[in-house]
Parts: structure tokens; C-alpha cells; sequence
DNA sequence: CTGTTAAAATGGTTGGATCATTATACGTCG
DNA sequence: CGACGTATAATGATCCAACCATTTTAACAG
């Protein structure tokens, strides 16, 4: 059961009323604060010693609710003088974070994540067939030069084409226009990159391959075709995910 | 920047260095015990007391330690005798709070969110009908029989209609064999619920609608049509999503 | 002006004491 | 004997006061 969710969830009109925990009762107020903008992102929360004095809680307790806030990727904490608690909205990457957790706790597997990869990526790249203006397919085509030139460069270049190649399909989700899209896009994929760098090692053929699907695809984004753009971005997606598993098998043997 | 991912995302070889935070190593220990199946879910780690010796911290930073655990979700805290952390896997209620931190934080919109919903379902339901056993189908029968008690007992019994709807569309995201689609699927339908219940009033036409809506989509994944389930899930919710938003804007005029 | 050093602010850690909650064992009374 | 209250003990929650570690800033020496 979550602490407490966004807002009365189920319908059921009660609280589970565990009294005790005052620090969970500072965590809710410094969360208000911040979710209502008292406090906005950069801005810096009082020092420790100072809340201490107007919670009237211990420090011990002040600094455990500061844990969860930091936790929730609410606040980030430094050191030193002109240090102490700042105000982030890192709870993208908490979400990130959490889905790793997942996968190394085996409630999914990575065939599991590839297969809702596929089906993201498709989607995006649908949407932002569909929804792309002049200047956003200007962006991708500045990317895909960028990306050819790394190919020209050979395999001695992987990592960057790859780096563009991440940044093309961030470009994309962002034409979407919908922030969840983007988030999604990134949580799958930092999860999912570690795999691909242990795993697929750098190839001439497949970053010709790579470098043809993003051509396609940007032609497809180009022309409005949206049935035809999700299908290669899936496609995409399902070619290097299908080599990865092979090679990910073959060492285990 | 989250503390540490699941695997050295990157590429970068190096982490942050930061030596400081004793509670972190400590996090990080009983993490790894965790997830290394050393501790299985229901476990009871040891008492605060022991802990302490066993790791050689004073009690405030074992405890700063279990709150961090317990915020990813990964230990359950309890109190009184017999009390303690329990091990639990709960990575994935984190994970709903988190999308409902980013909603109130404004990083993304309930009308971005009713879209995603609308893509998840509809890609969950057309999976579903290409995998569905005959076994799944009686699941989802027995269910839709359920509903129609419901609707024939009226708007009285309209909560308890949307109860099994909402078994039902879970019971759509199990066929597709793919926690990762349960997951983002409950995720999403906790964090809209409650704005169902808010804006979209009992009512006997719509509960009708709905009825008929599942029914079609049983039809769909019954006759293994992929195609028509996954755009009549779409529709479904489109639909909701349609008349929640005009009447989430009248009150406020 | 530059490099070094001292000071101060701030988070991090410690130890010990006490309070609050709760399962369990015990005992009393019907 | 059984139901109900009560004492007990284990365990988390909180507090307090002191001290350590880190880092910025200012003072200072050259």
C-alpha cells in the first residue's frame, strides 16, 4: 500500500490513521510547499538547524523526512557551507531508477522491457508522424547528418552514432508534444542501454543498418505517414533487440 | 542525477566519488541482500538495535538507511513487538506515487495522461487478443457477466460496476503475458481514478455505454481480432476521456 | 595579484536516554 | 474452563547534546 497517493484513491473516504511517524508529517508539508510552488525548482529549503526550530521536531527526525524527500527526487542535498537542501524535480529519474529496480528483481525481464520498447517507440514515432512541423522534422534532419557523418567515421565512432542516435529518438517522442511520451521513452531506454553496450559489440554492418532505419524513418515522419513511420521505428527497435538476444545467449552457452 | 542506476549506465567508468554518507553504504548492502534474494519477500531484516552493531553505525544512520528502503519501496516498517522491516516488493506502488508527484507538479497534464491511457490500452487489448487462451476468454466472460448484474441493478450500484471494469481491463493486461504492461496500466488507471470520481457522476446511460463497450471488446479478443479489439479499447476510453473533460470544465466555468 | 591558511556554516555521525506501540503471556473473574 | 482485562517486553519513534567532515569564503602572507 502506497503511503498516500495523489488523491483519495478507491474512493474509500478513509485515511488509514497511523498517528505516529511526525516525520512523514514533514515530509507532507515540505512536499506542500513545494508542489504548490511555495518553493521552486533551485530554490533552497532552510538549513537543518533552522527547520529544526520550526517543526519542533529533533534533528534526527527532521533529517529522516529530508531522506524521503530526497528519496521521492523532490530535494538534493550538498555539502558545506552554502550547502543543504535544494529543490530539484528529479522524480523522472526515481521513476528510472525504480524500473531498474524491477528488472534486477526479476519482476520483469528484459525481453519483457524490449517487447513494450518496441511498442512505445512505434507509438511515438506514429504521433509524431502525424503531428511534426517544419521545424521539428528540421531538427531530425540536422540529427541524421550529424548521424552520418559518424558512420562515415566508422566503428571507431559507435558511441557517438549511438549518442545521436539516442538523441534522434528523443527528438521524436518530443514531437509528440506529450511529456509522457518523452519520460517513458527515456525510462525504457537508459534501462535498457546497459544491456545493449554489454552486449552488442560494435559493428560496421549493423551501423549501416542503424543509419538506414533513422533515413527511413525520417522519411516517413516527413511524408505524415504514421502507420508507415510506427512500423519502421518498430521494426527499429525489433532488429537490434532480436541481435542482442541472440549474442546475449551465446556466452552462457 | 539518480545515485546510482541499476548497472553503470553511460558508458562512464566512473561513479560520483562522493565518500561522505555512511547511510548510503548501509542502503546499499541491504539492497544488494535484497535483490540478491538473500532476503526473500515477507523477510524480517534484523531489529534496529542489531543492526546497529552489525553494521557499526550509530542507530540515527541505520534508520536514515531503512527510510530511504522504505520510500523505494523495497521494506515494509512496522511497529511493536514482532515489529521491525519486512521485506516487500512494492517497487511498483513507488512508481504510481511517482507519476502522481510529476501530475501535481504540473510536469505533465491529466490530457496528457488520458492519451498515453488511450495508447496503452489500446495496445494492450490488441495483444490480447492475439494471445488470449480459451481459458483467458472464460476469465473475461465470467467477468462481463459480473458487470451485467451490475448495470441491471442500476446507478446504485455504479461503483461496484467500475470495480469490475476495472478487473476487467486488468484481466485484458495479464493475457498479454507482460508485467510491464500490468504495471504501466495500473499505474495509469490509479492516477486518473481519481479524477473519474470527481467529474464523471453516476449516471445510467453511460454505465449502459460502458457495458456494451466491454462487450464488444470481449467480442473482439474472442474472435482473435487484434485490429478491432485494440481500436475499440481506444475508442472506449477516448469516450470517458471525451466526457470527463467537458465536464471537468463547466463547474469552473 | 596569487597562493595559503583560518574561520564559519552546513550536513553527517555518534551515544545514550526516553516515549509509544503492539504482540504475547499471565492472571482474574464470571 | 473460557472471556476479558492487564502487565510485560520487544521494537520502532523521538529527543538531546555533542562532535566530525566538508566546503565556501574571507583574511592574510608573500
Amino acid at each position: 500500500m502506497p503511503k498516500h497517493s495523489g488523491l483519495t484513491s478507491k474512493g474509500a473516504p478513509f485515511r488509514v490513521a497511523r498517528q505516529s511517524r511526525i516525520f512523514q508529517d514533514v515530509v507532507d508539508q515540505i512536499q506542500e510547499a513545494i508542489l504548490s510552488g511555495e518553493f521552486q525548482r533551485g530554490d533552497m529549503l532552510p538549513s537543518e538547524r533552522e527547520m529544526r526550530e520550526i517543526f519542533h521536531v529533533s534533528r534526527g527526525t527532521l533529517r529522516e523526512a529530508l531522506r524521503v524527500l530526497e528519496q521521492k527526487g523532490l530535494i538534493e542535498i550538498r555539502l558545506g557551507v552554502n550547502g543543504g537542501a535544494m529543490v530539484t524535480a528529479a522524480i523522472a529519474e526515481t521513476m528510472t531508477e525504480s524500473l531498474g529496480l524491477m528488472l534486477r528483481f526479476r519482476k520483469i525481464s528484459l525481453d519483457h522491457l524490449q517487447e513494450f520498447r518496441e511498442d512505445i517507440e512505434g507509438i511515438v514515432t506514429a504521433k509524431a508522424a502525424d503531428r511534426a512541423a517544419e521545424a521539428d522534422v528540421a531538427v531530425l534532419r540536422s540529427l541524421l547528418a550529424e548521424a552520418e557523418a559518424h558512420v562515415a567515421g566508422g566503428i571507431s565512432e559507435w558511441r557517438a552514432f549511438l549518442n545521436v542516435d539516442k538523441k534522434f529518438h528523443q527528438a521524436v517522442a518530443r514531437i509528440t508534444g506529450n511529456p509522457i511520451y518523452i519520460f517513458i521513452h527515456n525510462m525504457v531506454h537508459d534501462n535498457i542501454q546497459p544491456y545493449y553496450d554489454t552486449f552488442l559489440p560494435p559493428d560496421q554492418e549493423r551501423l549501416q543498418q542503424n543509419f538506414r532505419d533513422l533515413k527511413e524513418i525520417l522519411a516517413a515522419v516527413e511524408s505524415g505517414d504514421a502507420d508507415q513511420a510506427g512500423d519502421l521505428a518498430r521494426k527499429h527497435i525489433w532488429r537490434f533487440n532480436e541481435y542482442m538476444t541472440k549474442r546475449r545467449q551465446e556466452p552462457q552457452g
